[in-house]
DNA sequence: AACCAGGTTATAA
DNA sequence: TTATAACCTGGT
């Protein structure tokens, strides 16, 4: 078991918050997390986690990544609150929450999967896509599945989606799979981009759009220059604002606001809507 | 029994 | 260029 220091952050908060759909409660209130290499066990206990995991190869510096422990959330909102004193109350019930630096291809799969869809369906259906293509981890006597292979997703047919139920989203992973087979490398390419640059690029798969093409860069590249705005955040801002408007006005005001944070932003609406209040 | 869900696409005005 | 219907499916 190793512990990691994990200061002013909350881990119910954030993965039980919508980012994260492979988080599993357990009794003790501690949770199995399904990485992209490895299942971990992580527990709050006071300001650390304490982790142990079926792979303990380099287990700090995945979780600190993972949890995105290494930036300054507290300075992050200190800046905005100074900045923002009307957005202030939210930012300082969003202070122990964090964004999740998740896998890129996890990413790309389950919120293509997310569009109009609710999390408890999101959630079946990227686990029993794990369980028919991953491979298996046993932890603990519980059977754990990673996130199926790159390799393993681009030889993938419409007929192998049935079992997922994922409707009329299925002809979507098809797109996303002939856009991987001519792009393996799309990781470091996207890495490589800047985040208007990786929208577009991401976009020319069909059914990824803004909002998706958004999460995948905030979840996935860590990217907080980036609107990943839904129903909950419109509600939030006519709630909170009281402005009324399409997508591009709302993005337009929340930019102009928020800047490079705007995604960081956008996603405290989220949580605080969705969650907290 | 409808209604809705972390949207996107295709079509029409 | 902007607005609106249609979309699989199961959870509530």
């Amino acid at each position: 078991m190793i512990k990691v220091y994990c200061k002013n952050m909350s881990l119910s908060e954030t993965l039980l918050s919508g980012q994260c759909f492979r988080a599993h409660q357990l009794e003790d209130d501690s949770f199995d997390v399904v990485l992209s290499d490895r299942v971990i066990n992580v527990k709050q206990v006071g300001e650390f986690l304490h982790v142990t995991s079926n792979n303990s190869h380099n287990l700090e510096s995945v979780v600190i990544e993972y949890f995105d422990l290494s930036r300054n959330y507290d300075l992050i909102i200190d800046n905005l609150c100074k900045e923002n004193v009307d957005f202030s109350d939210v930012l300082n019930c969003c202070r122990s929450y964090r964004i999740l630096k998740q896998n890129e291809l996890e990413m790309l799969v389950s919120y293509i999967i997310s569009q109009n869809n609710n999390v408890k369906r999101i959630s079946n259906s990227i686990e029993t896509f794990c369980k028919l293509y991953g491979k298996k981890i046993m932890f603990n006597k519980k059977e754990y599945y990673l996130f199926p292979s790159y390799d393993t997703i681009i030889k993938l047919t419409l007929d192998d989606l049935i079992p997922i139920k994922i409707g009329f989203r299925d002809k979507y992973i098809i797109s996303m799979i002939e856009f991987l087979k001519n792009h393996k490398d799309f990781v470091a390419e996207i890495k490589n981009m800047n985040t208007t640059e990786a929208l577009n690029y991401l976009m020319v798969i069909k059914g990824v759009g803004l909002k998706v093409a958004s999460c995948i860069l905030l979840f996935g590249f860590d990217r907080f220059d980036v609107f990943p705005i839904d129903t909950w955040v419109m509600h939030f801002v006519e709630n909170y604002y009281g402005l009324k408007g399409n997508i591009k006005e709302i993005s337009n005001f929340l930019g102009n606001k928020f800047n490079n944070n705007v995604g960081l932003c956008i996603q405290y609406m989220y949580h605080y809507n969705r969650n907290i209040k």
